[in-house]
This record gives structure tokens, C-alpha cells and sequence, in this order.
DNA sequence: CGTTCATAGTTAGGTAGCCTAACAGTTAGG
DNA sequence: CCTAACTGTTAGGCTACCTAACTATGAACG
């Protein structure tokens, strides 16, 4: 199993990360208790927003985002993202259409009011978050701020 | 309500620190995914085992960890605390005993076994992890362990 | 063409973890 | 004492996730 016998310092620099993710956690639910849109949901409507920049709403190819799509993005599997997906269409701020080019397939869009609310949640969230960093000294901002790239390549890893 | 306009920078970093820490939800996902503890019992060990540091095992006053404040420390209510308190039980990890001064209230400790789960759960984690973090640069990397502690002071912030 | 295999989603049923509300027992104060 | 405050447990409910089974469409091939 263990083929690596692994550096001490990378295997603590791996354990403190674990600890700080673990408790990040925490801050995160505090986050999301604010109200209105749960956490998956606000997951759910901010992939699809990424997903399908702005423009338009009915016409092109690559209108929607698939079901399967959505649940690989959001790393479930695909009866959760249906399930998801249901219940913010039935909260009218996503759309299920037909794929006209594949009747198996299903498009999933952003409604106006799915966009509002994923940009009221994002912005009410991020004021909270500003206000903790807020008291934090510049050094630990620009800290955070670096690593934060670092982070992200670490959670790119597990995509592959 | 906004008292604060904030400055733009500032929101920036909030955003991009909530986004980085939703995506790591998923990492946390994979890491607990690994078998036999969950991770609210994981944690729920973790903060036993750090909150009564080794030595004795029935004697002295501070013997144990009270319901309550398993609950304060893991940021959950107590009737949650109560839930996985009881699985861990039943599975032989923790001991419920009544507190001699006080016969409402109850200290939880640690089995042997528990103890040895958290640290072999623990370990299988680390080892995975080290393996994710070898990939990176020693710049990465010493961006990340700068800001373990800023992650740290945030997550402190919250208890308060 | 028509069978067969693969793919896309949905439905059904189950689990874990969290919550609030209601309850029981203990301690402490008037 | 008797009441108020505190500590846990029980009961009931919700969200989000999972696997397995099903439906419907598409695609490949003889």
C-alpha cells in the first residue's frame, strides 16, 4: 500500500490543511444559513451561471447545461442533480427544456429570477465574508490571497 | 443595510476565498469518502481525542468531554451532538459515563479503539492528501502553509 | 429495417446529519 | 420547598446524498 513513505513536513503540511478545510466547513454553513438558498442550490445555480455566460435566451447550440453536466461539475451523480434541479425549477429559477438535438437529453437554463437570486446570495455573502477579512491584517490577506491560486489547483486536480 | 460599501478588493478576495472553499467541500467529500468513519464522526473523535490530551483513563476531575461542549466545539447543536455521540458508541469508539459532581451532565471519552480509528483514519487521509500536495510546486506549497494560519484565525473568528 | 447495446434522465427507496420542540432529571436560589 | 435555570435525550421532520431499477432515445450492425 504504502509506497510512499512520504516527507514528514509534506505529510503535516497535508494534516494542518486537512484541519483548516475541516473548519472551513463550519464557516461555510454559517454562510450558507442565511437564508433562502441552501447550499447545493446556490452551487447549482452559480454552475449553471458559469456555465452559460449571459446572452441569449432561447436560440443558439449550447443553450442549457446538460443534467450529467451538472451533476459531474458538481460532483454528484446524476439522480441528485435531478433532484436538484427539480426543486429549483419548481422554485421558478431554472428552466428544463428539451434538447432539440437529442430528445434523450435534457437543457437546463437560468431563469431571470434564478440569476437574481444567485446574484443577491453571492453578494450578501460576500459582504459577510469581507467582514471577517476585514479584520484581519494586511499580511494575512495578501496571505490568503496567494494561496488561494494554490487552492484552486489543488481542487482542479480532482476534476481529473 | 449596506453600511459599508467595501471596498472592491476586499470583495474580491471574500469571493474568491467562498469559492475556493465551496470547491474544496468536494475534496473533503473525496478524502471522507475513503471508508468506515464519516466525517461529522471523524470530526466529532478528532475533537474528543485533542480535548482530553492522552493519560488517564478514569480517575481525575477533567476526565472527558461534557455533551454541550462537544456540541459548541463542533458547531452543532446538542441534540445532533447527542445523535453522533451515540453511533460512535454503539460502534465502540466512545464511552458515555455520568460526571460524578454533576449527574445531568455526561463525559464522553474515547475507547482504545476509538482512538486508534481516528488515528489510522487519520493517517489514510494525510497519506492522501500528501500525495495531492506532492504534486504542487515548493512555491505552492509554501503559499498554502502561509496561509493555514490566516484559515486558522478565520475559522477562530466564527467561535467567538 | 430491426434487433441490440449504449446513453440520458427519472423514479423509488434508503441513509446520514442536521434542526426545532417537547420532555425528564438535577441543581441552585429565593 | 418550589421555582427557575441547566443538561441531555427523544420525537419528528428536512435536505442532500447514494444505489438500483426503469423508460426512452440514439446508434451500430447484420
Amino acid at each position: 500500500m504504502n509506497a510512499e513513505p512520504a516527507d514528514p513536513g509534506l505529510l503535516a503540511l497535508a494534516q494542518d490543511f486537512r484541519e483548516a478545510l475541516r473548519h472551513s466547513i463550519y464557516l461555510v454553513r454559517r454562510l450558507d444559513a442565511d437564508g433562502e438558498l441552501s447550499a447545493a442550490q446556490l452551487s447549482t445555480l452559480k454552475m449553471l451561471m458559469d456555465s452559460s455566460p449571459a446572452s441569449a435566451g432561447a436560440g443558439a447550440s449550447g443553450s442549457g447545461v446538460r443534467v450529467g453536466e451538472i451533476a459531474r461539475n458538481l460532483g454528484v451523480k446524476v439522480p441528485s442533480a435531478t433532484e436538484q434541479i427539480i426543486k429549483l425549477e419548481r422554485a421558478g429559477l431554472a428552466r428544463r427544456e428539451p434538447d432539440p438535438n437529442d430528445s434523450r437529453a435534457v437543457r437546463v437554463t437560468l431563469t431571470r429570477e434564478g440569476r437574481a437570486a444567485v446574484e443577491s446570495a453571492n453578494e450578501r455573502r460576500n459582504t459577510v465574508m469581507a467582514g471577517i477579512l476585514l479584520s484581519l491584517s494586511d499580511d494575512d490577506r495578501a496571505a490568503l490571497a496567494a494561496a488561494l491560486p494554490v487552492i484552486g489547483k489543488i481542487n482542479a486536480t480532482l476534476q481529473a
